[in-house]
RNA sequence: GGGCAAGUACCAGAGUGGCCAAAUGGGGCAGACUGUAAAUCUGCUGGCUUACGCCUUCGGUGGUUCGAAUCCAUCCUUGCCCA
C-alpha cells in the first residue's frame, strides 16, 4: 500500500492524497460505505461503484465470521470474489461490536467473550483470531482490534481500556507480522488510536500509534456520545501527532458536517451507517439541507428528488412519490434513499478534494457547513 | 310483515353502573438514528391549557340513578334468518 500526499490546505490541516492497494487507488478525502455483511443493505454492485462511485466499501469481522462464516468466504477465495466488488475493501475487526453488544460480550486480558446476536452461541475473539478472521476475509485494509468505549467514560475506565487497546494492538501486530494473505494480494493493518475525550491519553494513545509506523493510522471511539465540538478537539489533538505522510481514517463518522469538519482538520477517510441506515429511515442529505421524506409536506412536491444530486434516482423520481414509497413501505423507498446518500456523501467529499487542490477549501467548507445542515 | 344480532374516537375493535377522555391494533402527525443485534426505535393522536386542570364525547331522544359508553323506553340505521 502506498500513500501520496498531493496537496494540502494553505489554511486548514485539509489534504488530497491518492492511497494505492492491489485493488485499485483511492482519491482521498474519501467516504467508504458500509457493508458490514459483505452488502451495502439495499445497494447493488453495479449502482455502488457505477453510479454512487464508492472507490471502497467495508466489511464488518464479527458478522462475517458468524455468517457466512470463515469457511464460506475461504472457499469462495476472499470476500471481492464473494460479493463481487472488486476494488478496494477495508474490514472493522469487531471492536465496535464490543462496544454496542454490551450486554451479551464480556472483557478480559485475553479477549472478548461474545454471544451471537443471532442464536446466542458463544465465541471468543482474541486479537490473534481477530487477525486470522481478517486474513481469511482477505480486505485490502484490516483494523486492529480495539475496545471502543462509550463517549462517557470517566478517566480511569478509559485510561484502562486504552492500556488494553495498546496491549491488544502489539498482539495483532504481531499476528498480522508473522502470517500472510491468503490470496495473493496485499494486506494492511491500521492501529486505532483510543483515549476517549481526554487529551492526555488521545496524545499518548497517538504516539504509541505513530510508533507503529503503520500504512494508515485510525482514530476510533469518537462520536460515541460526546459532544460534537469535543470530538473536534480530540481529532485536532490526535492528528498533531500521528504522521502526515500516512492516511487518516476517522471510524464511523458522521454527519455531513462531521466529515467537513473532519477533512479540514486532517482526516482522510471516513465511513458511517449514517447515509444508509438514516435513508432507509426515509432521511435524505443533500447539499441543500436535510429532509424527512416522511413528512406531509413532500405529499405534493412533484420536483426531483434531488435537482442538484448527482445520482439517477435524484432525477428519476419526484419527493411525492418517494414520499409516497415511504407511506406505503416499498422497498424501493430504502433503495432510492440509500443511493442517494451515498452518492451525496461520495459527492461531498470529492468536492471536498477538488476544493483541496484548487486551495479555496476552508471557505467553500464554510459556506457548505451552513447549507448542508440546513431542514428542509 | 315476523324473528335475531349489532351501532364506541379517522378505521377496526375492547369495555357492559363509579378505577373511562375510554384498552389494543392499524392509520395519521412528529422525532431519534454516527467503525449496522436497526426496512428499527420513541412520542403524540377529542377541545382549551406550558402544566395542574377544566369542558364536550360512546347512533338520536327521553328516562332510572348520587353517578350511565354500560340499565330502561322509544326512534333511526345496518347485518343475518323466516315469510
Amino acid at each position: 500500500m502506498e500513500f501520496k500526499l498531493q496537496h494540502t490546505d494553505p489554511l486548514s490541516n485539509a489534504r488530497a492524497g491518492l492511497l494505492t492497494t492491489d485493488h485499485g487507488t483511492i482519491e482521498t478525502p474519501i467516504f467508504m460505505p458500509v457493508g458490514t455483511l459483505g452488502s451495502v443493505k439495499g445497494v447493488q454492485q453495479w449502482e455502488l461503484k457505477e453510479d454512487i462511485k464508492a472507490q471502497i466499501i467495508l466489511g464488518n469481522t464479527y458478522h462475517l465470521y458468524l455468517r457466512p462464516g470463515i469457511e464460506t468466504l475461504e472457499k469462495a477465495g476472499g470476500l471481492h470474489k464473494f460479493n463481487g466488488f472488486d476494488r478496494p475493501m477495508l474490514t472493522d475487526s469487531g471492536g465496535f461490536q464490543v462496544f454496542s453488544l454490551t450486554g451479551i460480550r464480556k472483557l478480559r486480558e485475553e479477549g472478548c467473550e461474545f454471544r451471537s446476536h443471532i442464536d446466542g452461541s458463544k465465541h471468543i475473539f482474541t486479537p490473534e483470531k481477530v487477525i486470522d478472521i481478517e486474513r481469511s476475509i482477505g480486505a485490502d485494509i484490516m483494523m486492529a482490534f480495539d475496545e471502543c468505549p462509550p463517549g462517557t467514560s470517566d478517566y480511569n475506565y478509559a485510561k484502562k481500556s486504552l492500556g488494553l487497546t495498546h496491549r491488544w494492538l502489539d498482539r495483532c501486530l504481531k499476528r498480522f507480522n508473522e502470517t500472510e494473505p491468503k490470496y495473493g494480494y496485499n494486506q494492511s493493518l491500521f492501529p486505532i488510536v483510543q483515549g476517549c475525550t481526554f487529551k492526555d491519553l488521545r496524545q499518548q494513545s497517538a504516539e504509541f500509534v505513530a510508533s507503529k509506523n503503520a500504512d494508515g493510522n485510525a482514530i476510533g471511539g469518537l462520536a460515541v456520545g460526546e459532544p460534537a465540538e469535543v470530538m473536534y478537539e480530540m481529532i485536532e489533538v490526535v492528528n498533531e501527532i500521528l504522521p502526515k505522510d500516512k492516511p487518516r481514517y476517522l471510524m464511523g463518522v458522521g454527519t455531513p458536517v462531521n466529515i467537513l469538519e473532519g477533512i479540514e482538520r486532517g482526516v482522510d477517510m471516513f465511513d458511517c451507517v449514517m447515509p444508509t441506515r438514516n435513508g432507509r429511515n426515509a432521511m435524505l442529505f443533500t447539499s441543500n439541507g436535510i429532509m424527512n421524506m416522511r413528512n406531509k409536506k413532500w405529499e405534493n412536491d412533484f420536483s426531483p428528488v434531488d435537482p442538484d444530486g448527482t445520482s439517477y434516482v435524484d432525477q428519476a423520481y419526484s419527493k411525492a412519490y418517494l414520499h409516497h414509497l415511504f407511506k406505503a413501505q416499498e422497498l424501493l423507498a430504502l433503495q432510492i434513499a440509500s443511493i442517494h446518500n451515498l452518492a451525496f456523501y461520495l459527492w461531498l467529499v470529492g468536492e471536498a478534494r477538488k476544493h483541496i487542490i484548487a486551495g479555496d477549501f476552508t471557505s467553500w467548507k464554510a459556506t457548505m457547513v451552513k447549507r448542508v445542515s440546513t431542514r428542509l
